[in-house]
DNA sequence: AATACTCGCAACCGCAGCAGG
DNA sequence: ACCTGCTGCGGTTGCGAGTAT
């Protein structure tokens, strides 16, 4: 308070950066490291101020950088991780690699918030407009409880990024291995920091722990019931309102066949088709080695396929039990426990040093 | 062809949290 | 315990490119 910002020294440079101001930033990072962000622009001969330079980096000249279209995949774990987290895109930005904080930003402020507002659906809370009056019913309280299991995620993904950023600080050595191009260095050194985290007792594998949770719930006394949020005093029965508050949410999202079938809906077609997620799951051939949110995204759009029972065409049915139409709350509540099972199987079998979790 | 309008992205701004002194 | 400086995050803005009139 009441210090002026970096940026308001005289004489410092504002607006596009130019290739030879990149070229500058570039060079000096990839010798010496990012280290100090304030000291940077003098040492490495910039008239910017130092925010202006992280910046630079962190959303442009990063090597990792992916740029250009977003992929289905993609659009689908923005969407649904929006719904659970919220305007968190540095936590959002962790489960997409090579996605940055302000592209997805970018991305969920021009399309996706529009294509959602489009279809009748609050880009706030994810929810058909018309369901704002939902009242104190079973429904609402399990959006509470989702809620409160995406505070917790939140505050993990928080710890587990400063823990990064920490390692980060230690020195060039680590940040020129960031910068050397390899996704996999930082990866690397996300895992280790992340290892940090999963000591008994401390905070695991972002995600992780929602999903045991929701699992738990789900299956009743099932495989995460053990598992509890530190800071919850949900019952797994409450959790396990919130787990099908959860998936109702990302059945009735967009991403389930209406905006999907407004836009690309032959990729669409062709996304729905992927292999079920047990399949894999237990396919020791696909679960260590792969990215885990690809995989992830693949689950949740193989799961998708099998919302579309409940578009309007009511056609295909995705899960092997998929006779009998609608199937009942009976197959609904089977299908979610496979779902997060699934999940938890591929969770449970990746590599702890794996680039998320 | 000229102008107006819209869209998308890069960059800026202000605030909050954290760490070190 | 308090203060100060640094960093990162999320919201917002400005500008260039593309499209419509």
């Amino acid at each position: 308070m009441g210090r002026s910002p970096c940026c308001d020294k005289i004489g410092l440079k504002k607006g596009p950066w130019t290739p030879e101001e990149d070229q500058k930033l570039l060079a000096y990072i990839e010798e010496h490291g990012h280290g100090s962000w304030r000291a940077l622009p003098t040492k490495a001969g910039l008239q910017r101020c130092g925010k202006s330079c992280r910046l630079r980096w962190t959303n442009y000249l990063r090597p990792d950088i992916k740029r250009g279209k977003f992929s289905l995949q993609e659009e689908q774990t923005i969407i649904q991780l929006h719904a659970l987290l919220g305007n968190r895109w540095s936590a959002i930005a962790t489960h997409l690699p090579k996605r940055t904080d302000n592209e997805i930003k970018n991305y969920w402020n021009t399309h996706l918030k529009k294509r959602l507002a489009k279809m009748g659906i609050d880009p706030v809370t994810h929810k058909p407009k018309n369901d704002a009056l939902l009242s104190s019913d079973g429904q609402s309280k399990s959006a509470a409880n989702l809620s409160h299991m995406a505070q917790w995620e939140s505050a993990r993904l928080e710890a587990e990024a400063r823990l990064v950023r920490q390692s980060k600080l230690r020195g060039p050595a680590s940040a020129s291995a960031a910068s050397s191009g390899s996704f996999q260095a930082q990866s690397s050194e996300f895992a280790s920091t992340s290892s940090q985290l999963h000591k008994p007792g401390g905070a695991a594998r972002p995600c992780l722990d929602v999903l045991k949770a929701w699992s738990g719930g789900v299956s009743a006394a099932g495989v995460g019931g053990e598992l509890e949020s530190p800071t919850s005093t949900l019952s797994s029965a409450a959790v396990g309102e919130g787990s099908a508050a959860f998936v109702e949410l990302v059945r009735s999202s967009p991403c389930d066949g209406g905006l999907m079938k407004e836009e690309g809906e032959e990729e669409w077609k062709h996304l729905v088709a992927l292999p079920e997620p047990a399949a894999w799951a237990s396919d020791s051939e696909h679960v260590p080695s792969g990215n885990f949110v690809e995989k992830f995204t693949d689950l949740l759009l193989s799961t998708s396929s099998g919302d579309r029972r409940f578009s309007d065409d009511g056609g295909e049915s995705d899960n092997g039990s998929g006779s009998g139409g609608d199937g009942g709350s009976g197959d609904y509540y089977e299908d979610n426990k496979n779902y997060w099972n699934s999940i938890l199987n591929l969770v449970n079998a990746s590599p702890s040093d794996s680039p998320i979790f």
